[in-house]
DNA sequence: CATTACATTCCA
DNA sequence: TGGAATGTA
């Protein structure tokens, strides 16, 4: 049967990427609200990266400088460098590298864009899965990472990380006690203690952070790192996308996010993806090759 | 007044 | 085959 794929695709993003490289340059601006800044001259100039401290302040991309600074007083603004009057992006382009170096010890990197690259886990883990099993995986090797779905009951946790660690124990519990039939999911937990590793390694050598998303195809990976940013790690195993896509509006899939999913959201009259399986293949519209659900 | 950049697909 | 449209970072 050919139902869901059996690879094990990984997508790993930068966090607020052009930030953390202008934190980097000048370490005053780490830990603080944070924006990187294009053209000074007009309202102080278009913002195109937002620090999470200052995301809590409701500073967003394509706002102006001043603008964001009425959100947010003490905001510091970094500015992308010009060069011959034109917006100078070396800085940024040369830490991607950096990082797709760091990233390519451990496994074949497809670069989607300056600051996220999508990897195929599914031979590297095949190869582990030679010399390991379930229960060589502890909750310690999986420090940032989320698994999606879980924790399945809804008792209240002392804190996020409590909570998150509380459905991973579930998960491996879980991966344990039912034998052959979820290899898949075990294969999805290889893959991601794999890309732990990759993440400190990018840290260790780059000083740069970043979040990830393991799942089955390269859409419900891209999908997944968005969940639990910044500086985590989401397993998103087949089972919990029923429920995910139940309440996730088109917009959010890869490709759908502008005429083409409004359309569709319009002539078929529905919101969320998960209400998309309920029409079969025959009622593609011309324009439909990749899918998930 | 967003800006800059890049990939893919459509189509004359 | 190259410019327009589309989509995303
Ligand atoms: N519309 C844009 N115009 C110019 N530069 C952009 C634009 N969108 C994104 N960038 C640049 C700045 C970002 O730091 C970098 C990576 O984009 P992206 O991954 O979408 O957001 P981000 O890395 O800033 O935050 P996040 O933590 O949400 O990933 O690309
Ligand atoms: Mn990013
Ligand atoms: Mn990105």
């Amino acid at each position: 049967m050919d139902i869901g794929e059996d690879r094990v695709i990984a997508l790993v993003d930068m966090d607020c990427f052009y930030v953390q490289v202008e934190q980097r340059i000048n370490p005053e601006l780490k830990n603080k609200p944070c924006v990187v800044a294009q053209y000074k001259t007009w309202k102080g100039g278009g913002i195109i990266a937002v620090s999470y401290e200052a995301r809590a302040h409701g500073v967003s991309r394509n706002m102006w400088a001043d603008d964001a600074r009425k959100l947010c007083p003490d905001l510091q603004v970094a500015r992308v460098r010009e060069a011959h009057g034109k917006a100078d992006l070396t800085p940024y382009r040369e830490a991607s590298v950096e990082v797709i170096e760091v990233m390519s010890r451990f496994a074949v990197i497809e670069r989607a864009s300056i600051d996220e690259a999508y990897m195929d886990l599914t031979g590297s883990v095949q190869d582990r899965l030679k010399h390991m099993s379930v229960q060589d995986i502890t909750p310690q090797q999986l420090k940032s990472t989320y698994t999606q779905g879980f924790p399945q009951t809804s008792t209240s946790d002392p804190s996020e990380d409590a909570r998150r660690l509380r459905g991973l124990q579930q998960w491996l519990e879980r991966l344990s006690s039912s034998g052959q039939s979820s290899r898949a999911e075990l294969c999805l937990t290889v893959g991601a203690l794999i890309v732990e590793e990759m993440r400190a390694a990018v840290e260790e050598h780059t000083g740069f952070r970043c979040s990830a998303g393991i799942s089955h195809n390269k859409v419900l990976a891209k999908l997944a790192c968005g969940l639990n940013k910044p500086n985590h790690q989401t397993v998103l195993p087949l089972g919990s996308v029923p429920e995910l896509f139940s309440t996730l509006p088109i917009r959010k899939i890869r490709n759908l996010g502008g005429k083409l999913g409004t359309s569709v959201k319009e002539t078929l009259g529905v919101e969320n993806i998960g209400d998309l399986t309920q029409f079969s293949k025959v009622q593609l519209e011309q324009h439909f090759g990749e899918k998930t659900g």
